[in-house]
DNA sequence: TAATCAACTGGAAACGATTCCATGAAAAAG
DNA sequence: CTTTTTCATGGAATCGTTTCCAGTTGATTA
């Protein structure tokens, strides 16, 4: 760790024999400065390694190039990639970001909307979770655009705010794949949530008639739960021959108990998850799911709250439904392809 | 999104009926101000709902209560928690965390330390992957303290960053493991490569003999090749009893195609990993490795760094060593919970 | 009571950029 | 060859803090 005296814009100036205005003209390159001067700026800029004082720049036109983005905790597995979607469109544009893990914890959430000006951001991207009751309230108003990616509540129309979501079209995507393949004995494996419970619903509006012997609900959406949803069906006179599991971390816990008690996949059951997380190319067999499009869904959220940013814009939120899209895998469908993984 | 023409510290200063250099006492609770006064300032700040300008702010003390944490991709499975190790951490000391994925391409490594002044962060926590020629070079100039965590190559001693790594042990405790449940015939699979070539290098002084028909090397450290040294040592006449596994990918790909063509793990032959990567505890079974350390080692980084930016210190850097952690989980040893999953 | 001292307090000068505005030179128009 | 217009240019003000320094006040001491 070397340290010079900062270089400033004055020094660049007094170095290519002109007025600091000029040397600002030539950095962000406005109008105004005939070309032989910026290059002269250029030049002296180059030699002394001057880097203008964002802490300066931003002081004085009021804008920082970061936004943030506040996710519930980094290391669930779809955020990573909604992570990394945002950082690359951000820095497209120039812009830097800051994360924040929320935990999902509706205090902190609050926290985060609210001191936002703490964070020193031009805008903020936020994927909530836990939705505290004045959420939309301290949206309105925030001091600086929010972008919300919002893969949870029904949000009131007089948010002001970019939204982007999902048509709530997962669950039945997921099941008229199972039905399409053939399968007739349908089971579904998750939780009561009200959050989620569009993908029980789903499940039960995909039928004509439902088996409540075919429907297994757990505690929550986890391992475990596919876990036990497995033994459960296994444990049944006549088996479903095909389990719309309502995430992926219970698919997974479905699958991997299958295959310890004897039930294949898909040959005797047929299993499908949505998430589409990132688990689900690891397991054996690779898990069909309905992704719910983080990558696109963040991107988009980041162009709409770039935008609004750039056209310092308050009027007209936006509010855009991505379709969810089936990956068929192999606990659905057999390929030949089963023992080496593509990639 | 509301807009309320900025407060600023005068307009605290004019309420309270004091002057803008005691407003910054009380916001800063520095000495030289009485308790009254301050009482007084603190009402009209929270009246007035001023927030400090944060560039103001920077510009001034040239601090920005940044810093930035450079890692290859937020996508790879040990990254998510490494980043949240750093941002719990930074959280803690008022520090907020600029995210950069440089995909492991040693250009973007390079800029990011060469232009660490645009991110506009008192300090930079990279995790290098590519490793380019002028590393060391480029973090012994850089403006601003740098923290490295190394995974990687083995670094000269004079580079001017607290570096944070693990003794290279890792191999070796999975092969104790291996060879303490009573293992003999112990395979390798994995790939050969400079980087954790150390890897294997374990595997063979663990050894009192070498059995090259137990030795698998795939092209990578990937599923596949997982895949493939399952096949390999299924088709041995006289199979091992146990696998060593390069890394957790490795060792996953392994038991998915072990399940698949009737070898039991662990009964048949147990696998050790090494990483311990959070994908190690959905499958079924679960992993046995080797954990990197990565909340621990990234912690410790973050604070080496936090401390010299406080400290404004250039001399002495640390280079930590952390030991390795053997999980042992049901890839090695059986275990009664085969069915349910913990946590 | 006067002198000394400590503790508060506020004015003003930074910090390093952007940008308005006035100025001068060059180019266009008459 | 003037007069007008255009274009570059630099000086100075400004953004909103922190902090130096000098001044005020009230308390302490002789």
């Amino acid at each position: 760790m070397s340290n010079k005296a900062k270089v400033t814009i004055e020094d660049v100036a007094e170095k290519a024999g002109v007025g600091i205005a000029t040397v600002s003209r030539a950095i962000n390159n406005s109008s105004g400065i005939s070309g032989k001067t910026k290059a002269k700026v250029l030049q002296a800029i180059e030699e002394l390694g001057f880097i203008p004082s964002i802490a300066a720049q931003s002081l004085k036109i009021r804008k920082t190039n970061q936004i943030a983005l506040a996710v519930p905790d980094i290391r669930n597995a779809f955020v990573p990639e909604i992570a990394w979607s945002v950082e690359q469109a951000a820095k497209q544009h120039g812009y830097r970001v800051v994360n924040i893990n929320t935990s999902g914890i509706g205090r902190i959430e609050i926290e985060t909307i609210r001191d936002v000006k703490k964070l020193h951001v031009d805008g903020l991207i936020i994927l909530p979770l836990a939705y505290p009751q004045n959420f939309v309230e301290l949206v309105n108003k925030s001091p600086v655009p929010i972008s919300v990616i919002n893969y949870g509540k029904k949000l009131t129309p007089d948010i002001k705010a970019d939204v982007v979501c999902l048509s709530q079209q997962e669950g039945r995507m997921a099941m008229e794949h199972l039905i399409s393949i053939g399968r007739t004995r349908i089971a579904y494996a998750g939780a009561p949530r009200d959050i989620i419970e569009e993908r029980y619903n789903a499940y039960v509006n995909s039928l004509s008639h439902v088996d409540v012997s075919l429907v297994y609900f757990g505690e929550d959406f986890s391992l475990n739960t596919g876990a036990k949803a497995a033994d459960y069906f296994k444990s049944l006179k006549n088996m479903p021959d095909a389990v719309y599991a309502g995430n992926d971390m219970v698919a997974i816990g479905l699958i991997n108990r299958f295959k310890e008690i004897g039930v294949r996949v898909p040959e005797d059951v047929a299993v499908c998850g949505i998430d589409n997380n990132i688990y689900t190319t690891i397991t054996s067999p690779q898990i069909s799911s309905v992704s719910i499009m983080g990558v696109e869904v963040s991107r988009l959220a980041t162009e709409l709250l770039l935008k609004r940013i750039r056209d310092n814009a308050t009027g007209v939120y936006e509010r855009v439904q991505f379709e969810p899209r089936l990956i068929v895998r192999e606990s659905s469908v057999k390929m030949k392809r089963s023992t080496t993984y593509l990639e």
